[in-house]
RNA sequence: GGGGACGUAGUGUAGCCUGGUUUAACACGCCUUCCUGUCACGAAGGAGAUCAUGGGUUCAAAUCCCACCGUCCCCGCCA
């Protein structure tokens, strides 16, 4: 008999069908046991007689072992649910499997706390994680996400970007601040890539524009709520451009056609964390670096104006900015100090101490981070001297802007961040799946590897 | 790299400030029994914690002090 699923049920009153899920809830009334099924597709409720006849002995037996989240096969009959029966919270409330055989295939032990209402701390979350994905809630972040990232490649594409891969394995550093890992590479040392921007830079002199999705890695010795040691980065480049203002309209375009595609395409998971997304049709503000510390010293009293970058508390006072006076729940930032930003960063040709550069805040945290790049061969090499590096060291990078690079730029945001801004999650560890930080890759690694951290002491 | 907080059954919490009426409480889960219309089913009963670990103060420590391990949060930095 073919497998059917969960959503196909009210379609089939007086057929027999199989079924193939788990189980979720158990509800067992003596006699009479009904349990929930569950699959890719939804619930489904089932009802099991325990009857005193001696054939269905071994029946009666196999329903008394059911447990939560076990994987099961069931055969039974679809019904009608008797008047006033339907559960109308599900899709399938109509109608129930009148289960004829039920057959254990994956046995699940006790589990360590309710997953259905799952309140237990996030270390001990993600020390199950396994088990904690299967949660409705848990599993429906990780939907939005896919539909995230699809809506990314779908906006981009249309507009005539190629998507390509980056390497993870990197010969150098490549971004200023931040701090790498390293790896053993044969006889030679290497990098993991902290983002694929001199990759994308070197693709815009092949297809002009360029994006990628691809993991990071920083190796930042913190423990925050917005950080992690391996994200995912959505990466745009594009060339010939006319201004950087059009790297911003298109970054806010794709933003607004992610929140646009997940309202359309993923209602029902964005509907468990009903968030409030401000109207679209807002042209997301643009303001200066200087501007945006003036407007917070106005509204807070705090004088960050001569500090070189926005401060956290400074980001989340912007955004109820605008919210407050545009709507918005974005804003971009423009104009950062020129010795605050990459070697590569383009400065602004009429203020040269700063950047034609921006980063996109959503809702108090900075989620895109992006501007116009020096596409100069020589303005490079002095910029790489300039920070203290060897050319040299930069010569195959280099190559794409030695052979002709038109004015171009980019930007990149953390997949993670956008999702834990939208859906208000307090950490960036539930926006991800396997997160990885100082303390943990999958199990802690004070359990996994206690006596190696204690030797390197 | 700097700062702050927390560790009590499988899970989530209360108790700690003001040490002794605590046999360490409650909810979920688990086990047993009952239940033919539930949908986070319900009812009755039961098991489960040397209060993270080590030391100290005290007649007496989950409670006060120190150390250590673990966990979380904030700052720096960043997406």
């Amino acid at each position: 008999m073919e497998r059917t699923l969960s959503k196909e049920i009210p379609g089939l009153v007086g057929q027999k069908v199989k079924m193939c899920g788990w189980v979720d809830t158990i509800r067992a009334h003596g006699k009479i046991v009904f349990f929930d099924l569950r699959d890719r597709s939804g619930i489904a409720q089932a009802i099991f007689m325990l009857s005193k006849q001696e054939q269905d002995a071994e029946m009666n037996e196999m329903a008394k072992k059911l447990t939560p989240e076990c994987a099961i096969e069931i055969e039974g009959l679809i019904k009608e649910r008797p008047q006033g029966m339907e559960n109308k919270k599900i899709e399938t409330g109509g109608v129930e499997v009148q289960v004829e055989k039920i057959k254990l295939v994956g046995k699940a032990e006790i589990l360590p706390f309710d997953i259905k209402d799952l309140n237990s701390g996030l270390p001990i979350v993600l020390d199950h994680r396994p088990l904690t994905l299967r949660n409705e809630k848990v599993k429906a972040v990780f939907k939005l996400q896919e539909e995230m990232i699809a809506s990314f490649r779908r906006a981009l594409s249309s507009l005539d970007f190629t998507e390509f891969q980056s390497p993870s394995i990197i010969p150098q550093a490549s971004e200023g601040g931040s701090e790498v890992f390293h790896i053993d590479y044969f006889d030679y040392s290497a990098y993991l890539a902290q983002s694929p921007q001199f990759y994308k830079q070197i693709l815009v002199g092949v297809f002009e524009r360029v994006f990628t999705v691809n993991q990071a890695y920083r190796a930042e010795p913190s423990m925050t709520t917005r950080h992690l040691c391996e994200y995912t980065s959505l990466d745009a480049e594009m060339g010939c451009i006319n201004s950087w203002e059009e790297l911003m309209d298109t970054a806010e375009l794709v933003t607004k056609n992610i929140l646009t595609d997940m309202q359309k395409n993923r209602a029902k998971e964005l509907a468990i964390f009903n968030p409030q997304i401000s109207d679209l049709n807002v042209k997301f503000p643009r303001i200066k670096m200087r501007e945006a510390q003036k407007i917070v010293l106005e509204r807070t009293g705090r004088d960050n104006t001569k500090e070189p970058d926005l401060q956290p508390d400074d980001e989340k006072e912007l955004c109820k900015y605008a919210k407050e006076k545009y709507g918005s729940d974005f804003i971009f930032i423009t104009h950062y100090p020129t010795k605050k930003r990459p070697f590569y960063t383009f400065a602004d040709p009429n203020d040269p101490e700063y950047t034609l550069s921006f980063d996109l805040l959503y809702n108090g945290l900075e989620l895109i981070s992006g501007g116009q790049r020096i596409n100069d061969y020589q303005t490079l090499v002095e910029n790489i001297k300039k920070w203290g590096n060897n050319p040299e060291n930069f010569e195959f990078y280099l190559q794409a802007f030695k052979y002709g690079m038109p004015m171009e730029g980019g930007f990149a945001f953390g997949a993670e961040r956008m999702i834990k801004q939208l859906l208000g999650l307090e950490n960036i560890r539930e926006a991800t799946l396997f997160p990885r930080d100082m303390e943990r890759i999958d199990q802690r690694l004070s359990i996994l590897q206690g006596e190696k951290k204690k030797d390197k002491n």
